[in-house]
DNA sequence: TAGATTGTTAATCGATTAACAATC
DNA sequence: TAGATTGTTAATCGATTAACAATC
């Protein structure tokens, strides 16, 4: 399914795939049989030869001529990032965000899945979010070892994050999802993405055009 | 306030200061008077000298010998990026994520702030979202302009996302965050960051280790 | 066939890091 | 002073893009 691997893959590649995968999986909606790297290209504003450079990091999976057919490329990208198995996603944190995105979750038939939430305050303990009871911090361990969870998302205030990183950690996950606004730390065969909400709003800003009045 | 810019400075550049200005308001609520881009790096995972190379862009902000006056650097960090003025936001859809989002914002003490939420839905006109009233999407152009906002956020489905960006453009924002999974399409001189929860988790899961059985 | 489009190499561009003189 | 640390240049590394033979 996958080329040998002499050095790894970089995450910049990795990055763009899923979102190859997000505008293949409308297209097979839409009924197209066929794509360019060209249309993909132009529709994601990147370009087409780094697509096709992605893509063939992996096998040959275009044919000369014609482009991609849609539907096999969409089976290949799945199997490259795992997500033709289901994969059970622990959540950690039912304040808004986390609610949210577990309610999120619920349209999504994509096959990440949250199967269990966690919260640290009894008050929410018990309460039931699209279907799941939240349960308390202290059946962690051993709902993500019985459940096989592999993939934690921390929805958790900042002072509170670097410690549910650890405890998913000890669980067994093997990668997080972190939401809260503050770096953690893991060991380096953890793998972590960080979502910065507010950082990513922050740096809009400094694009702003200023006002007359402010210009010196 | 910025050297004079004969080229402009990379987003890449730009998208950490934010993440400097969140560690430093950090020290500075715990006290700390003074710090070395050695301990910064240390702290967020990244190399003194690239923190060094992206605040000089900007100016001497340092010490040699000694550091960075932690209050100084706050401030300047806040003045590049425009966050030493009020910023109001629009954001437009109130479900769950932009209901979190609203609320999230409320704990903040920054200067970006959200002042009007829009709705699609005729339910949810007039709805009170931590404060503020929901309103129909028919006064989006006017709260925009009375109000002053130059930056939207989208929290809509993704089918509806595009012509929300047209509307929040057309009445006169100039830089949008999208939530929405799709790539939107704008104007050159428009900003946007897209902030895409489910590709990112996507891509996680490449990176888990596959089960035995699996491998061939 | 002629036109289209891939996979891939080479060229370019940009970002990161090492190193060090300047200096607190 | 001696040690620490900046600002900045040069070296390295990695990512993007252009170009084109292969081929449908």
């Amino acid at each position: 399914m996958q080329k040998e691997r002499e050095q790894p893959i970089s995450d910049t590649v990795i990055k763009r795939l899923p979102i190859y995968l997000r505008y293949l999986t409308y297209l097979e909606r839409m009924g197209v049989r066929t794509v360019s790297s060209y249309q993909m290209g132009k529709e994601l504003g990147q370009n087409p030869a780094q697509i096709r450079k992605d893509l063939a990091y992996f096998g040959e999976f275009g044919r000369k001529g014609i482009g991609y057919e849609v539907g096999y490329l969409i089976k290949k990208i799945r199997q490259i990032l795992h997500l033709d198995q289901l994969i059970p996603v622990a959540l950690v944190g039912a304040g808004h965000l986390g609610t949210a995105l577990a309610r999120y979750n619920a349209f999504q038939q994509d096959n990440m899945r949250i199967v269990a939430i966690f919260d640290h305050s009894p008050l929410k303990a018990g309460r039931d979010v699209d279907g799941l009871k939240v349960q308390p911090m202290k059946e962690l361990k051993s709902t993500i070892q019985e459940k096989d969870i592999r993939v934690g998302i921390i929805t958790v205030p900042d002072y509170a994050a670097q410690e549910v990183a650890d405890q998913l950690i000890e669980a067994g996950v093997e990668a997080i999802m972190n939401f809260a606004p503050i770096i953690i730390h893991t060991p380096p065969n953890i793998r972590v993405h960080h979502a910065d909400l507010t950082t990513e709003l922050h740096s809009l800003a400094y694009y702003l055009r200023q006002p007359e009045y402010m210009v010196n």
